[in-house]
DNA sequence: TCTAGTGTAGAATAAATCTTCCGCACAATT
DNA sequence: AATTGTGCGGAAGATTTATTCTACACTAGA
């Protein structure tokens, strides 16, 4: 009995048993195979679905599921969903499998090798997010608006501070007029006063968010220039005065964030106005 | 009661759900205002955890998660987790696929997007290739030497100032003291002058090579002081100076960088460092 | 036709999960 | 400074959910 009922082999990613499924599938009795078929029909039913659920709708007994999930070697039906479940988180992330590895031997590492692997698992993580997160429509709307903008004002500070500091080398190089708010002295207020309806600024603030960049944006927005902010959570403050909201959720490693992501974004941004502003500059002659 | 416990609105779509909380979060109690920020954060983690794991990664009770679902109108957290559910049913395979008809057809989507996907492709294989790149034991040495120096310098300038702005950020936060070179003013070499044999210093740079950062890293190294240098190929003239030099080459995309690769490793070895510290910090009294 | 064996359904059991409730703490208001 | 109200945490209770078990039905072979 024990022969039967012990299979040495409950497959862990969803192909493998996809394949054991296909390969196994003329030898299974009738309401077995029934199970294979919807199974593989409809593998997010199985995914989200209660036993109970997925048993009505395959025309099956609960118990003939739980028999199923044994048949291949799992323990129950939860561990076979589990294996469902996965599928669909790993829908997109490939790299995930990939990084697993480099965490899994991190023992015989030294732990600052492992500290990188891990940062470097986050940035991954956070430029797939970055991916699916940014609408290529409000994407196209933030350049176009930056790029038609007379001075572009980058409102950043503490965490978010590299980032328009290189925005700001970047936008140099470029030739695009910036000015980069709170570098240094206390005269903030007075280049935020220069700025009107033909401008635009550039807020990024991450959570714990600084109140003076909020306050700022507000500054420039109430002066009638549109706002493209750049945030890590739709909590964000700048969220009611921003023209364009970008939300990037940069993954962290032990509590520490790498701004892979953001950086990509920004730099991405950049250089999109450059160009925009390369085509406009030809026609209009503003130089 | 029952004009308050009933609400006559449980939002059905993920969208209409989504609006619901961001309107509302600002009148919402501490910790359910926790709570809908991990929510729409990590909406998958909703959909697939149980009520107890997802209470765990946010950081609230169980029953915090029925009240908030209850806030907003569901019958218990079950009939809220249904609508994160039903989201990830619909989006499945949507997400990969909008990307790659995006990068296929580059013709149909706005050339931003395309641009920010060429960036997000090369920070990709930027931390790959750093994965590659970086020798575990140059890590660990670099990290052992900085973590033993009595103050940390920060030479970076241009293109590599971000990084430094932001270790110097992060070393505040951790409590590693450092100085970051170059900030402002012409005081760099009165700052230099301090350096010592107890000291150590982290010097970035990357082509074209800002004569300065070399400079100063070679009058630090002429103090005594061990240089750990990141730049992006072995000729550069920071090479002969270091007791360690690290090499990661950033994939570009058109000819920018976006430091993604760099950001993680620096923030690697930042953490790297401040753990370091807190374990010897125990045995040396040195507060 | 009878018998042995395997597969199935349904109920009972066991486990996990969600939900409710109550005491405590904190904050705002008088 | 006292008081009222609201929010929170933790544990007990209720419900849903998975699993096991037993009796029955069907098929195949004699």
């Amino acid at each position: 009995m024990d022969d039967k009922a012990t299979k040495p082999s409950p497959p862990v990613s969803f192909d493998a048993l996809r394949a054991a499924i296909l390969e196994r599938r003329s030898d299974l009795p009738k309401r077995l195979t029934q199970v294979a078929a919807y199974a593989l029909d409809n593998p997010d039913e199985i995914a989200f679905g209660t036993a109970a659920s997925i048993a009505e709708a395959a025309r099956v007994q609960a118990s003939t599921l739980v028999r199923f999930a044994q048949h291949f070697g799992f323990d129950g039906f939860s561990s076979l969903q589990r294996v469902f479940r996965s599928r669909l988180r790993e829908k997109t992330s490939s790299y995930e499998e990939r990084l697993r590895l480099l965490e899994q031997d991190s023992g015989a590492m030294p732990e600052s090798m492992g500290i990188l692997s891990g940062f470097i698992t986050a940035g991954h993580r956070s430029l797939d997010a970055l991916a699916k997160a940014v609408e290529p429509e409000a994407l196209e709307k933030a350049t176009e608006i930056l790029a038609g903008a007379r001075t572009i004002y980058l409102i950043a500070k503490r965490r978010s501070y590299p980032i328009s500091a290189y925005m700001a080398y970047a936008f140099g190089k470029l030739r695009v007029p910036c000015i980069a708010v709170g570098t240094a002295s206390g005269i903030d207020d007075d280049l935020l006063a220069l700025a009107g309806p033909r401008d635009a600024a550039f807020a990024i603030s991450f959570s714990p968010y600084a109140s003076e960049t909020v306050n700022q944006a507000r500054a420039v927005a109430e002066r009638g220039a549109p706002v493209i902010s750049l945030t890590d959570s739709a909590f964000s403050p700048l969220a009611g005065l921003s023209a364009v909201l970008f939300e990037v959720a940069e993954s962290d490693h032990a509590g520490f964030r790498s701004l892979s992501a953001s950086m990509a974004f920004t730099m991405a941004l950049t250089v999109g106005i450059a160009e925009k502003r390369r085509l406009q500059g030809s026609s209009q002659s503003q130089s």
